[in-house]
DNA sequence: TATCCGCTGTGAATTTGATAACAACGTTAT
DNA sequence: ATAACGTTGTTATCAAATTCACAGCGGATA
């Protein structure tokens, strides 16, 4: 992806700016209006230095005195982040994990929103879960194509869910979110993200017995 | 943390080894006894030097003719990244999420165990989840405390998170995993991952739009 | 036997990412 | 006035991570 420069955007960047546009909501909230780099450094766990450079990649230029416009700042985010128009997400797997998320999504962003989830389970079919209707999993590619979805979100267990990527990937999805602990063969062009819940507690056991005192974020 | 030459281990080396485990543990159920670095590669998207790199930084060495033996790599691997005895993990917050997790948890792991659940509502206090006993939220101290547990993963809401982890320090945890949508405020030496499951959408978000060819992990 | 082959292990080179450091500049204090 | 302050934007520097590239080697081939 190329940024104005045309350059490739690094994903750590976008991570980045992502947290910074929800702290800054929360600051905005406590009727904040600016803030200056070493204070969000501080809520993101990121240097000052890095804020600024994350600032200077989306042409966002703050004032020396009063810092950013929390405001300004967020609408400049928002600008480089957001798709013009609301981008349909949807969900692939309505069990427990499924259903946290759709809880989550709820009123939670206002440019991504969960139009349609799908499930294998007969009882579960046609119900309407957090206001999201549940369709039978061998229609995603009918209903995908239809409602022009482009992200997906996975949560069928793992032996469903190569077989649901690929009705996905046939409807024309552009990103996967899979949190199905296996490696999905997918074109390259599709965008994944793998989320292993497992892998993730194994790495925080591994860094807890040895005390690091690094903090991530994903 | 310090490896065999007293250098830190930096994160992605544990997170790629972890991946690298699983792999073999499934090559092996399918009854390979070896595999060439050029093969890990395809299956964990990394590269070919890499694999060999990471596997350096544990000290297996393979043979330029066989390969790696599959069973040998995996002891050496336990070996580095898994305590010696049992860790114990906790989970705090039996709602969707947490159950989800417990569900997925069961018999995956031989080196964690889900010892003890949490949860404020009373009417989920004292019954048994996935074999996992539910204690109310103050007794999280005292229990984790007695049971030595040492790793936590948090999946209360937003408004509940701090208090839990703050509690989970007081019992001497040493690494969260984070669910909540929220920076906690911690010591330094305790190792959090904080993995926001809307941010996580709004990246692939992001990157779908712009046709990035990239696979990550986590 | 001699040659070729394909892989590993690893030092060197390269690329990527983070930090340091400082000029420039309103604001405030004196 | 003018000096001192604190922050930004940005360049230069440093560090980390990844890839390159090749010597070395055991086995296969003829």
């Amino acid at each position: 992806m190329k940024n104005k420069n045309g350059n490739t955007v690094p994903e750590k960047n976008i991570e980045r700016l992502l947290l910074y546009r929800r702290i800054l909501a929360n600051l905005r909230r406590e009727k904040k209006t600016a803030v200056f780099s070493h204070q969000l450094a501080l809520m993101s766990d990121a240097s000052p230095a890095q804020v600024r450079r994350d600032f200077m990649l989306i042409g966002y230029f703050g004032s020396p005195v009063r810092g950013y416009d929390i405001d300004q700042l967020i609408q400049s985010i928002n600008e480089f982040v957001d798709a013009q128009e609301v981008q349909k997400v949807t969900l692939v797997g309505v069990g427990h994990l499924g259903r946290a998320i759709l809880n989550y999504f709820q009123g939670r962003s206002d440019k991504l929103a969960i139009t349609a989830a799908f499930d294998r389970n007969p009882e579960k079919v046609g119900r309407v879960l957090h206001g999201i209707h549940c369709y039978p999993t061998e229609r995603i590619q009918e209903i995908v194509k239809a409602e022009g979805i482009d992200v997906a979100i996975i949560t069928v267990p793992e032996s469903e869910a190569q077989d649901v990527a690929d009705r996905l990937v046939q409807a024309g999805i552009r990103g996967i979110l899979n949190y199905a602990p296996i490696k999905l063969n997918l074109p390259p062009e599709i965008f994944v993200d793998n989320r292993d819940m497992l892998l993730a507690v194994e790495k925080i056991a591994f860094f807890a017995r040895r005390r690091i005192r690094k903090e991530s974020v994903s």
